[in-house]
RNA sequence: GCGGCCGUAGAUCAAUUGGCCAGAUCGCCGCCCUGUCACGGCGGAGGUUGCCGGUUCGAGCCCGGUCGGCCGCG
């Protein structure tokens, strides 16, 4: 099956693979663009509910766009903000509810007293005001705990809300009067777990309303963090192969090579960011510029470098040898211990400029595999 | 030399009038993080309470001695 390489969105291109950084409340923490630009980003994935609690709707507007607004050059989507009120909800119950009109959130952010009430329509509202690239519609997905008659309501309503997404989108297309090449692609998210009719019957009805490219909901990794790649390949042999593919929270790198083999062109992942904070940083085990990535066990291409041991207290190396980030061309392990240990903000940023650059690596070899 | 204060995990400190298994924080070690309420979460190792003796049913706490440190006076 012949790859995507590349779209185009308006006048700029989007290159395929990419991997955009969990920006959920308009910032990577830590850095600024031009350490993002620096570290091989080409574009970030925003969250709208978050957004819309703070800085607000009305500010960002103002700015013209969230982009403008965190002076963001690169390319931009925005998800549904769906998954971050359902597994709110999922954790606790007196979040909110969802019924078949939308979803009910009694709590504001961080404990706000206000009744909130988001609706697929809504949530493409919302995500035009920000002006993203690309958009994506309000999708229904069950918890962890979902039985069988849950991912069946969750298709029927993500089939539902995507059609009615749609119907918003092109409605404000014409209200805005957005000309044809400015307009943000729609993106629709199939459901349906690891049952194989449910996925086909929500990947068929999605393709049958017509969508801009379409992405692999729900858990995409089991318990012991093993992505499921049976679903992902059964996913993509029921959508169109002109259209780009979002794995919606991949994931490891391991877990992007594995999906890219089966066809899946977009990724998003708060895992480096989130861990870099964390103080597990990924390694390269080979050199990536002459190892053939495909050809090699996924899993055996990184290690882990824990900075907060001990033993790199006097470590004079660096952390990758491998690696051309801002961290690695210029500090040594020790000095990155000596960061985290006094709690100096410069440790979050070095680390999470060397995570990025490591996934924005990997998919430059990953793009030269399919030139 | 005399008088006073102080010795409790690697570090800094807690432990009602003597009373369960001497706690906390940091550090150390290990694990977790997948469309980020996440500068986070979970777990573990580590003490003959300076040492010796005494009083007591029972001592980190009381008594004597001793060693070490600090302060004051000679």
């Amino acid at each position: 099956m012949p790859y995507l390489k590349q779209i185009k969105i308006g006048k700029k291109i989007l290159r395929f693979p990419v991997y955009f950084p969990d920006a959920t409340r308009a910032v990577i923490r830590s850095l600024d663009s031009q350490d993002l630009i620096k570290a091989g980003i080409e574009g970030l994935i925003l969250n709208p509910y978050h957004l819309l609690s703070q800085p607000g709707l009305a500010v960002i507007k103002k700015s013209g766009g969230i982009k403008n607004y965190m002076n963001w050059p690169g390319l931009a989507i925005t998800d549904s903000g769906g998954w971050q009120l359902l597994s709110l909800i999922y954790k606790d119950k007196s979040f909110g509810r969802v019924d078949d009109h939308g979803v009910i959130f009694y709590k504001g952010s961080l404990g706000e007293e206000k009744k909130y009430f988001f609706t697929p329509e809504k949530s493409i509202r919302v995500q035009m005001d920000l002006r993203t690239d690309i958009i994506i519609c309000l999708d229904d997905c069950p918890g962890k705990k979902a039985t069988r008659k849950d991912y069946e309501t969750s298709v029927r309503r993500t089939i539902d809300w995507a059609r009615r997404c749609k119907a918003e989108y092109e409605k404000q297309l014409k209200k805005r009067k957005i000309p044809t090449g400015a307009r943000p692609l729609l993106l629709a998210v199939v459901q349906g777990g690891s049952d194989k009719k449910l996925r086909r019957k929500c990947a068929q009805a999605l393709v049958k309303i017509g969508f801009d490219g379409y992405g692999w909901g729900g858990w995409t990794a089991d318990k012991e963090g093993n992505l499921d790649i049976e679903t992902a390949r059964f996913i993509i042999s029921q959508l169109p192969e002109d259209k780009p593919k979002f794995a919606l929270g991949v994931g490891y790198p391991w877990d992007i090579i594995n999906s890219f083999k089966v066809g899946y062109h977009i990724f998003d992942c708060v895992i480096p960011t989130r861990e870099a904070r964390h103080k597990r940083l990924y390694t390269w085990t080979k050199d990536p510029g002459r190892v053939n990535v495909l050809k090699t066990n996924p899993r055996k291409l990184f290690c882990f470098f824990y900075p907060d041991k001990a033993k790199y207290r006097v470590d004079s190396k660096r952390v990758d040898q491998f690696c051309d980030c801002r961290l690695c061309r210029n500090h040594s392990r020790a000095y990155l211990y000596h960061l985290f240990k006094i709690g100096d903000s410069l440790a979050w940023r070095l680390a999470t400029i060397h995570n990025l650059r490591v996934y924005s690596k990997l998919i430059e070899i990953l793009r030269k595999n399919i030139a």
